[in-house]
DNA sequence: AGCTGAAAATTTCAACTGAAACTATTTCGA
DNA sequence: TCGAAATAGTTTCAGTTGAAATTTTCAGCT
């Protein structure tokens, strides 16, 4: 019978959705964990990496990278820059843009960063066959495009970043001169 | 060499984050969404949805079929309550207990809410064979566990729930005697 | 009975998160 | 050139999240 099979269609997706309240609450106590031990949260390590990786990058740009909204990007730059681990200051070319920055503290602390998931995790996923890692990251890709993940992607688009070469954009520029007058509100942002 | 295949594992470990970042927003963004559509956001309706599945529920063992803390699971119960689509109200025979229920309100909204994923991830879900429903549902409970998604479970053992059966609880006893008089702090929990 | 420790829930606190409104700047067309 | 639309970021606001401290109650022991 047909309602049976409706039945079983619920039964399984909420399978899904208890699978990924699971993943999704195990990556945010990993996240507390690793704060207790070093001080930053996951989501500001990232961050700090993203940044590293990039050399110089773009708030939009690293809001894409991150898989983040902008606004959150922007709260947790706050953050970083108030603890002196990332400069931030406008681009010269465009004014507009805020362009972010390691500074030698940040580095530092990058360095003593834990790993991004659990020890364990890496333990066990590196135990696996290549074979089965690739299955994981398929299905993960799998499930995150039937979740629309690629709404995401449209955003990012707009971003012109094949996603290369870290430290090879503006960043030669006459954009690190450190004049500039404060006039955006209240953000320290020069 | 060694060092190649170490950043290979590296590699494949960020790959995995990133998926797993993505899906997080997915969810999260779907939630934001509902939010807009019918005024209550996931968390909220797996909230009511557990309530209406457990008949009674204690919070501990809501916050554990939520897979979420108590503390989030007492934050969330007070919204739900504030808008008077649950009632919460204390165990006679365990005064430390308080126990949840749904209100005719709240079975009202619940019977409009929508599905808790994605509809179109419900489509393409629905449209794979039983095998790789299967193989999805196995590889996402293969995350979850060496996430340490067990750690999780372990709270839970405290919790004698064989996860079964909604509505035979406590629910025939003495409980529901609408007295007891309120002796908490600011809470109105009677 | 009285005390001590465990247990259930709440409160406090800080961080993450994104929508919406807003500001500053640039771009483009009339 | 001037003004409107677009763009980059920030701010505000509300919800979720969990650790730690706190409160209330219970259970067990003396």
């Amino acid at each position: 019978m047909t309602g049976g099979a409706q039945e079983e269609r619920e039964r399984r997706t909420d399978a899904v959705l208890i699978a990924l309240r699971k993943i999704i609450r195990a990556v945010g106590l990993h996240s507390r964990q690793v704060t207790r031990v070093c001080g930053l949260t996951i989501p500001q390590i990232v961050a700090l990496r993203s940044i590293q990786e990039l050399g110089e990058v773009t708030s939009s740009r690293l809001a894409n990278r991150m898989s983040v909204s902008l606004s959150t990007t922007t709260t947790i730059l706050d953050r970083l820059e108030h603890r002196g681990l990332v400069e931030r200051y406008r681009s010269a070319t465009d004014r507009r843009v805020v362009h972010s920055r390691l500074t030698p503290e940040g580095s530092g602390v990058l360095q003593k960063a834990p790993a991004l998931l659990h020890e364990r995790f890496i333990e066990c996923f590196s135990s696996l066959t290549t074979d089965d890692q690739d299955r994981i990251l398929e299905t993960l890709g799998e499930v995150a495009r039937m979740l629309g993940a690629e709404a995401l992607d449209a955003s990012a688009v707009l971003d012109v970043s094949p996603s290369i070469a870290p430290g090879e954009d503006e960043l030669s520029s006459a954009d690190r001169s450190q004049s500039a007058v404060q006039s955006r509100s209240t953000s320290g942002i020069v």
